[in-house]
DNA sequence: GCCGTTTTCGGCCCGACTGTTTTCAGTCG
């Protein structure tokens, strides 16, 4: 059984225990568990296998032997027993805004409700307002959050909420009641898809701002208005909550809301054993404040260095920032230029000038153009007489933008037995070679491993694309043996793409860390379909923050002369 | 469930808001 699999019995597991109302510390064990299970990814099988799972911090015996029945057997006799106890739908009611477990429990044993549809029945026949606890209101408030439900799978992109994100701040930010302001939450965090917005201002009329935000344009609805903090819902759907503080607690809020709830539990405690007290408002010693004018002072007070919002996952971040050994992570300046670029030639919106132009205005010192390969059809793919006219047209354009260096490549599919798309002779005229799966997803897993082996092991190819295929909120990936992959992109140098489209973002960030460690390389590639498309690297670059890369890690940070003399090398090896 | 430079047992983070509760439970982050 795969990582991902194990990691969501184990979430399931822990969301069983919640409806029992088992002990909350036991339920956050088997959280963490699945957390840094899905994070091993390739690795788990060969650590179940030398009994080496213990090494992990959060998996003691327990959880050791489950993850090792779960690999060995794809089964566990535990969460087999207790799945019998609840109906397997029941985990919709749980992503009803406002249903926790106990409630959700209470309606099950009460009413016998089993499923979102039985539960909206039940609303629609005013059932709920004989049980203790639930009134008109939380009535209501339930068939509303079915709909939304319906509507919506829950969760957003990161571009489109942080689009959204930047307007709100934005207009928070022209009132003169507000002082400071900031994204927080798992926007700030970077993570590939969010449930919601998180605000942070900092003011002395928090009410005048609560007033302000709910009065928004492009509120839907007000969920909550509080004091210092309220809820809104936008006519996209998406939540944003904001909450207020004074300026002095800015930077302790920040830290706050910014989380992960798993990263700041821990910090908690460790500010509990040192005789501190940790909340939103500050860092206490006794009643007495620790003054901090930033996150990076209360790390400092806590004895660790400053954390990247990005990598506060409980991932191990808390240990390096006490070993001192956080990366310098890549930032979006390291980029010198940028690969996997479509034109009008296959399925781009933009010329190959306009591509070109908007490049060198962007800053970028090379581009690296690459249009589908002839079988992707779909794609309108060039055939190898297209392909000759595109460099033509590529060196003449060079003539004229001195600016930028072009190099000349192709996404070339990588063909069902593994072969790339071009016959030897046409893929040693490109200056480099992306090879991208795009079609028989339907592969076993041993299959597709050793396709994708393959086409890497083929010595004109630069880039891996897109390596696992998966399409945020839509698609997953495909099977797929990412350890061997890396392992063969590592001994036949190939780069491993991060695919920085908003809806890829892939290679996920949970293996980037595994595939520097590998001494594999990534490129943050736009494969910008558009000229705005080529902007799309900011997202990749988040990516491999949040993956712990820095620039010595990244394919695209080298100057152009170094590229240059890269992608000759890797052609004459 | 996990963990240990106090500990192998007894801890394990903290607060705002809602709704329905007449003093607080549940949810959320």
């Amino acid at each position: 059984m795969k990582a991902h699999e194990v990691g969501t019995i184990l979430s399931d597991i822990a969301a069983l225990l919640e409806l029992k109302g088992d002990n909350p510390f036991k339920i956050r064990a088997y959280e963490q568990g699945a957390r840094i299970v899905e994070g091993l990814g390739d690795q788990l099988e060969p650590l179940v296998r030398e009994g080496r799972l213990h090494e992990h911090k959060g998996i003691g015996a327990a959880l050791s032997e489950k993850i090792t029945e779960l690999v060995r057997t794809g089964r566990l006799a535990y969460h087999d027993e207790l799945r019998r106890e609840f109906p397997p739908a029941i985990f919709d009611l749980l992503k009803i805004p406002g249903l926790g477990p106990k409630k959700v429990r209470r309606l099950y044993q009460t009413l016998g409700v089993r499923s979102l549809g039985e539960l909206e029945y039940a609303c629609v026949e005013n059932r709920l307002l004989t049980l203790d606890g639930f009134g008109e209101k939380s009535q209501a408030n339930i068939l509303e959050g079915i709909q939304l439900l319906k509507r919506h799978q829950g969760r957003f992109l990161f571009s489109d909420a942080l689009e959204a994100a930047e307007a709100l701040l934005a207009a928070l930010q022209a009132s003169p009641d507000v002082s400071r302001t900031s994204l927080a939450g798992s926007l700030r965090r970077r993570m590939e898809t969010v449930k919601d917005i998180d605000l942070l201002v900092s003011s002395d009329s928090p009410a005048a701002v609560m007033e302000r935000f709910v009065a928004l344009p492009g509120v839907a609805e007000v969920i909550a208005h509080g004091g210092t903090k309220s809820s809104v819902r936008l006519g996209s759907g998406l939540q944003a909550d904001l909450r207020v503080v004074s300026d002095r607690e800015f930077p302790y809020a920040l830290h706050h809301f910014t989380g992960s709830k798993e990263h700041n539990t821990i910090l908690r405690g460790l500010a509990k054993s040192r005789g501190l007290k940790m909340n939103e408002y500050g860092l206490f010693r006794g009643d007495e404040l620790i003054p901090c004018s930033t996150e990076a002072e209360i790390f400092a007070a806590l004895g660790l260095d400053d954390i990247p919002p990005e990598l506060r996952e409980n991932l191990g971040e808390i240990e390096a920032a006490q070993a001192r050994r956080l990366p310098d992570l890549i930032a979006e300046r390291d980029i010198q230029g940028v690969f996997h670029a479509h034109t009008t030639e296959s399925d781009g919106r933009h010329s190959l000038e306009a591509m070109v132009s908007a490049a060198a205005a962007l800053g970028y010192r090379y581009l690296g153009i690459s249009d589908h390969s002839r079988s992707a059809r779909y794609a309108n793919g060039l055939s190898i007489e297209r392909v000759r006219a595109q460099h033509r047209a590529i060196d003449a354009l060079q003539q004229r933008h001195p600016e930028i260096v072009l190099f000349k490549g192709i996404e070339s599919d990588i063909l069902a037995d593994g072969s790339l798309d071009y016959p030897d002779d046409v893929l040693d005229g490109f200056d480099f070679v992306i090879a991208s799966v795009h079609s028989r997803f339907g592969m076993t897993e041993e299959e597709m491993t050793a396709r994708v082996v393959k086409a890497i092991s083929h010595p004109a190819v630069t880039i891996l694309g897109h390596p696992t295929g998966q399409l945020l909120l839509s698609r997953d990936s495909y099977p797929l043996n990412l350890t061997r992959v890396l392992d063969a992109a590592k001994m036949h140098h190939v780069a491993v793409e991060l695919n920085a489209n908003p809806h890829r973002l892939d290679l996920d960030w949970r293996f980037c860390k595994d595939a520097r460690d590998r001494g594999v390389t990534l490129s943050i590639n736009p494969d910008a379909h558009s000229t705005e498309g080529l902007s799309d690297t900011r997202y990749g670059v988040g990516i491999a923050r949040k993956g712990w890369l820095t620039r010595a890690d990244v394919f695209n940070t080298q100057s152009a002369d170094q590229m240059r003399r890269t992608l000759t090398a890797k052609q004459t090896r």
